[in-house]
DNA sequence: AGCATTTATTTTAGGCTTAAAATATCGCTT
DNA sequence: AAGCGATATTTTAAGCCTAAAATAAATGCT
């Protein structure tokens, strides 16, 4: 089944599907497993804490590290979602007063978001948190194992990329 | 701010927040990027070749695995998912012909799941293309860059579970 | 048997997400 | 200026997801 159980002559190029991806599965499921349980805690512990769900303190995040008000196109892009999802997420921040929009002088169309004064004070406390989380959480690895994580998910993305035909993201 | 910037004396063990996690925080950012980079992909196939969502796929992968039928409840808990979840995701695909459920000759509030035969060439099908799709998007990565991650990642697994309180799914 | 507790499932209410259609406006060409 | 294609946003329809309440049946205790 493996490729290295094979012998290496005219039969491997023939065979149709001599590989069957089995390391390449389990690293992917491991992968997905692994994000899964940090991410569900993150959640858990925003919805515990601050009553807030990931996505808000995602695109609140956005905000926080821009130097200017943002659109919800820009929103949209820089967050990786629909627009539409934007529109809803905004419209609850707004309810909530952490967000405020306004039209933009320059646009008709569009409209200007910001976190209010609330909504950086917010996110403050919430970004602080959650850098303990993750601190906590990922405690037991070492430099070593952080930089070696690093390289080698950056090299499984560029992977992923060019497979997929995407140079990345522009 | 930074660690590096305090003095290494008394002082350092009492500073409350002296440490910022900004690696482990990169770390993690990466790590998400790079299952969305290939999730996003694996989803947009399923969608475009099979006409069928990543839950649905991942509910039809544990009942094909399984020996025997399964009920709900046993399917929620493999899948780490809400019960009412597993509800509608068998309702569609019921529906659609895949699956099949029979009340349970043991316990009248049960029901027990299995794919049709129709399913079962469906889910081989999707499984063998998925197989191929992931065996693509790593494909730069080596056997030791494979095992290295296999090894960090469950390290990376084991330190968030420790820091939650949750020796691992029991 | 009768009753309390537990368990299997469904229902409910709410939020996230997308693709596609609809709206409104912009900007450019004629 | 009129119109046309592009762009910013919202709306719509559908599906995924959860927590919590509701149902129904099993189990255990007396």
């Amino acid at each position: 089944m493996d490729q290295r159980t094979m012998p290496l002559d005219a039969e491997t190029k023939v065979a149709e599907r001599p590989h069957d991806h089995k390391d390449e599965l389990r690293l992917w499921l491991r992968l997905f497993a692994c994000k899964e349980v940090i991410e569900s805690e993150v959640r858990r512990r925003l919805r515990d804490s601050f009553d807030v769900t990931l996505p808000r303190f995602d695109l609140m995040a956005q905000l926080y590290r821009a130097p200017k008000a943002m659109t919800l196109g820009e929103l949209s892009q820089r967050m990786m979602v629909s627009n539409g999802n934007v529109t809803g997420l905004v419209d609850r921040l707004v309810e909530q007063g952490l967000l405020s929009r306004r039209p933009s002088p320059k646009d008709r169309r569009a409209q200007l978001v910001s976190l209010t004064a609330e909504g950086r004070r917010f996110f403050r406390a919430m970004a602080r948190a959650n850098g303990d989380w993750i601190g906590d959480m990922l405690a037991d690895l070492s430099a070593d194992d952080i930089a070696t994580l690093m390289r080698l998910l950056a090299k499984t993305k560029a992977s992923a990329r060019k497979a997929i035909g995407n140079g990345g993201p522009r």
